[in-house]
DNA sequence: GCTCCTAACTTTACGGTGACAAGATAAAGC
DNA sequence: GCTTTATCTTGTCACCGTAAAGTTAGGAGC
């Protein structure tokens, strides 16, 4: 692909930079956070200049933009892994998969999570983004109105409020638990994932006796 | 207190500095957002070179974690008002007033919020904001507590996870609402105030139905 | 009153940032 | 081969946070 790697000497062009300045983004977002992003610090590890970006991106915004949608494409690629990896495909189960999936991949992915939900240099008017940001609420409306046993869960208000309640469940322990909240009950002999995937499981299952 | 409010010209010396440019500070962070903050704009706006502020908080992060802090006490405070202007001190109640406080807290200072749980930038180990931000989540495990008729909800498995769920719910909705998530299922006759009430009483209203 | 000390603030400077303009280069089409 | 065009570089600008050094004013001691 980029002839650097085969040749060690640097092109001028380089051959597929929008992708390697997506990559070099992910990780000096993962590396340094959303408040110590710098456009010129991808630009670097894609070993191009400064100002190269530019042509592929309008600015900081739109980069963090196409980002964000790959995210919440992988956000919901998460969810259906989850989902397809139960053996009864029960209303419930299906539901309690969804929500483990929307939790473990904020814990995955704290820094994409910030992003997705936290950026005020996201263009919240792009139409790729918002298509899939769609696709992931849908998701788990699509699983709160299978455990309602109705078709469209947001056409009645009791139906609309599960689903705010549902989201809002998963999204904001995933989010104080990405802000490390809850170390306090954590047992010290207890790995970090095994601990996260009891608990996000026993919260998912209380929250299920509301059927 | 500041000269330059009666005489109309500058000192050299603000007099109250401090508390100026916390206020600026606020301020900035309502009209530009956590990227648009700069300290630079804060000093501007206290009237005083870029460098004063150097001489009352170390950097930018020490700056925003004192914010960040008297911010925790606006939230205690908006959470311990709510429950003291219920009648009945049943433990339902209080608990419903809690989450609404949290809730309305979160809708009227959106910048706020976002700066108490999104930013990299503030310093976790701070002693004066853990001890405001734990004082929020004890007032929280409190009201759980006195729905369970326990003294302390944290010494059981079930406990801990009912806080955690109520911690969720409350601080996810919130999360969603200031981003503009749940604006779907909003009347158009139905003013913002209003749906918010409406949506953050049945929201809990709900969640109770667990007890 | 005076002097001295020190905290509060200003000025200046440095490296880094996003955005933009203009120039260089290579790849692709004819 | 020649031209066109997309791609990338270099250079510049205003702005940022931080630091060092200089300036001012308020207060303590006399």
């Amino acid at each position: 692909m980029t002839a650097e790697s085969t040749t060690g000497k640097r092109r001028y062009h380089h051959g597929d930079l929008k992708a390697a300045l997506l990559e070099a983004a992910e990780a000096v977002l993962a590396e340094k956070g959303l408040e110590g992003f710098t456009l010129r610090e991808c630009a670097r590890r894609a070993g191009v200049s400064h100002a190269a970006p530019k042509h592929h991106f309008r600015d900081v915004g739109h980069l963090l933009t196409v980002l964000a949608t790959l995210a919440f494409q992988r956000l919901n690629a998460a969810m259906g892994h989850r989902k397809s990896m139960i053996e009864s495909q029960d209303a419930r189960a299906v539901l309690q998969a969804i929500g483990e999936g929307y939790i473990a991949f904020a814990a995955d992915n704290p820094h994409l999570f910030n992003l997705m939900f936290n950026c005020a240099l996201l263009d919240n008017q792009d139409p790729e983004l918002t298509a899939e940001s769609e696709a992931a609420f849908k998701e788990l409306a699509r699983s709160v109105a299978a455990v309602r046993d109705v078709d469209d869960a947001m056409t009645d208000e009791a139906g609309r409020l599960d689903v705010v309640l549902m989201w809002s469940v998963v999204h904001g322990f995933s989010q104080l638990f990405i802000f490390g909240q809850f170390e306090i009950g954590r047992g010290e002999d207890e790995s970090r994932e095994a601990w996260l995937q009891r608990l996000s499981r026993q919260l998912m299952a209380r929250l299920l006796a509301l059927y």
